[in-house]
DNA sequence: CGGCATCCGTAGCCATCGCTACAATTCACA
DNA sequence: TGTGAATTGTAGCGATGGCTACGGATGCCG
């Protein structure tokens, strides 16, 4: 019990700071995928994608532009940045892999594709790991 | 694809309405477990099992209050409702369940700690089941 | 090339969860 | 009992992410 007073800070690490990330890398990811599915991405796209108004897309578009995600100007269709690439790819193969470690021990595809959104932001590395392995057995 | 546009209002589902849903099931869970291990739960004891200042905790106190979740009166202890205890007992053992598979599949147990508090909001009961017979098995 | 539909930005509201600073209450102990 | 330390509440700020309402930009098509 002593020692959970230290470790908190990192077990709930439910802040600002971590929420403001998943949602970076949702957006990333979407982004990555609308470009991919049909040759651009614009603020309306992403507004369907997240049942989302198209204001929140703005704002959130705009500060990931400031984090050097993606890049976008004024009515223009927005891409990703190398860094916003690189989290997409990341992000992608993790949501992948579990999304497929769920169906491997039985989980159904539709609950496995909802509950796979909200778990993959965070699985750490090394549950990625033991997910990856459990895959290939 | 096309029918991800209907879905995505469920599976993006990290709303505030979500948000706030996991917030209370952390502190009634953290509420359960300090009063069983001293008897008694301060808004302090929350301050520091969360490791967030006291003036949040209040806050977030007197919300749950409002939700019917737990119980308290200026300067005096929390203790929860008969449905914040029902919240409880399912989270816990919800948690308990989660952390058991992740270490279950190879997942050292300081690390299945930090990722279960994150995952387990988002596990519905399919995917619990599902845990719970690898479990078993 | 003008006008209208669509798309997008801005203004401004709310809720949640962080914080510091300060005020009020409680409680133990002198 | 009174007083000081510990606890808790209140005021007020910031960041994030929801929203509606409205105005400006773009671009297509007659």
């Amino acid at each position: 019990m002593q020692e959970d007073k230290k470790q908190n800070s990192v077990r709930f690490s439910r802040t600002r700071k971590h929420h403001a990330n998943e949602t970076a890398e949702d957006y990333v990811e979407a982004v990555a995928e609308i470009i991919d599915a049909s040759g651009e991405c614009r603020v309306l796209d992403l507004a369907k994608y997240f049942d989302v108004s198209h204001v929140t897309v703005s704002r959130i578009v705009k500060r990931l532009q400031g984090e050097d995600l993606l890049v976008t100007r004024p009515y223009r269709p927005i891409s990703l940045t190398k860094q916003g690439a690189k989290m997409a790819r990341y992000a992608k193969q993790r949501h992948e892999i579990v999304l497929d470690f769920l169906v491997a021990i039985g989980v159904d595809t539709q609950t496995a594709e909802i509950d796979s959104e909200g778990i993959e932001h965070h699985v750490s590395a090394k549950t990625l790991a033991a997910m990856k392995r459990f895959l290939t057995k």
